[in-house]
DNA sequence: CGACATATTGAACACTTGTTCAATAGTGAA
DNA sequence: TTCACTATTGAACAAGTGTTCAATATGTCG
């Protein structure tokens, strides 16, 4: 029998080994919250030696800051596909924004502790406090091009589209907050029906003025 | 000279020591979020060696729990106590309800990191999940309460006062945590407005039809 | 005042953590 | 095929974690 050497690991491009440390940080966070981002659980996931992380990145600190933009960025991702697919009309873009928000795979409770984990670290770390910042911008700046053409067709002019954006977007943040810590208290088709009103009610009660 | 002998340390009560601990708790997640949850610094903080902890606790898990019922206790009984100084009228007394909500002390990001820390545990121990539950629930009473009160005033019957609730609380909640992720988006008056135009919204749109 | 009950101590334990760095081994170029 | 580059490894380290438990010191009761 010829002999087959095994290699004992690979190599690859240096872009597709960062991304699937993230991913495995992602992964491993979803798992098991801010316990599971160590450099130990987050090698074993890679199927990589725990020395690798330091070799691509600063340390694991930078790594969970790379894997937050990466959720963040995904996120807002989907939600605007989902709203181009929704045709034209402002106010069946919101609607599909909504139903975007509060279906899987963004409204999962794993994925709330990703969220907490990196919440947690924009205390200690500046970088992970300036992605939050970027992310959550780019977030309510969509959510305002959305209400805006809303405004512009509704002709009310009293809408602060500033405003209603940073409302709606903390009602949806508040809603999908509960509903991952405890799924009982309401559904997820409800939380779709409190934001509908919400943006119902920047239209009607001004325009019935 | 007569010695006076310094003792080495001093007894109290079970109830005392047990209250010192759980405060000493809450002091140190503020200060560092969930890294600040150590029985090394908790013991420091409240003057007394590591061992004691396990004396009173049966481990650093349920100490953090009775931190967490702490806290949402005396946020809740904060509330109620402004709730109740605002007279009789149930408008009146949501306004109360809002400002007391975004005001210190509860608005602040460092207690922020405290509930973030709580959230964190929900997934590990059914006893902090318990005490979210109980004390989510206690808070969303409270506040169907005032919107009941609102109801039945305003007349008006397609209220859903738990629906109203619910979102009232997202909305808050969602608004609080983004502030103290972030106290440039916007103020703590915003954040009290747009809490106002929502009960408002409860009340016009449907008696204006 | 003396003795008992026990609140309190802190060293010791077995783990887990992130980072470092010399050694190793894949892989593409010559 | 050989060389050289460097991606990858993994042992070692210091620092931190929660829990245990025998020893100690304190306040109280007889």
């Amino acid at each position: 029998m010829s002999e087959l050497p095994i290699p004992k690991h690979h190599r690859v491009t240096q872009e597709v080994r960062r991304e699937a440390l993230i991913r495995a940080t992602l992964d491993c966070l979803a798992e098991a919250g801010s316990d599971g981002a160590s450099v130990r659980k987050i090698a074993a996931r890679a199927n990589v030696s725990i020395g690798l992380i330091n070799h691509y990145f600063a340390g694991i600190e930078a790594l969970v800051a790379e894997a937050y933009r990466l959720l963040a960025t995904e996120l807002l991702e989907s939600i605007e596909k989902a709203v181009e697919e929704a045709g034209t009309e402002p106010r069946a873009k919101i609607s599909a924004f909504l139903r975007q928000s509060f279906a899987p795979p963004n409204l999962d409770y794993k994925v709330l502790h990703v969220w907490i984990a990196f919440w947690s670290m924009t205390r200690r770390s500046h970088e992970v406090q300036s992605i939050h910042d970027e992310t959550y911008g780019a977030y309510r700046t969509v959510l305002e091009g959305l209400l805006g053409a809303l405004k512009d067709q509704s002709g009310d002019q009293e809408i602060s589209v500033r405003l209603a954006a940073i409302g709606l977007s903390a009602l949806i943040d508040g809603l999908w907050l509960e509903w991952c810590l405890n799924q009982k208290t309401f559904s997820p088709d409800e939380a779709i029906r409190l934001c509908e009103a919400w943006v119902e009610s920047l239209i009607t009660v001004r325009s019935g003025r």
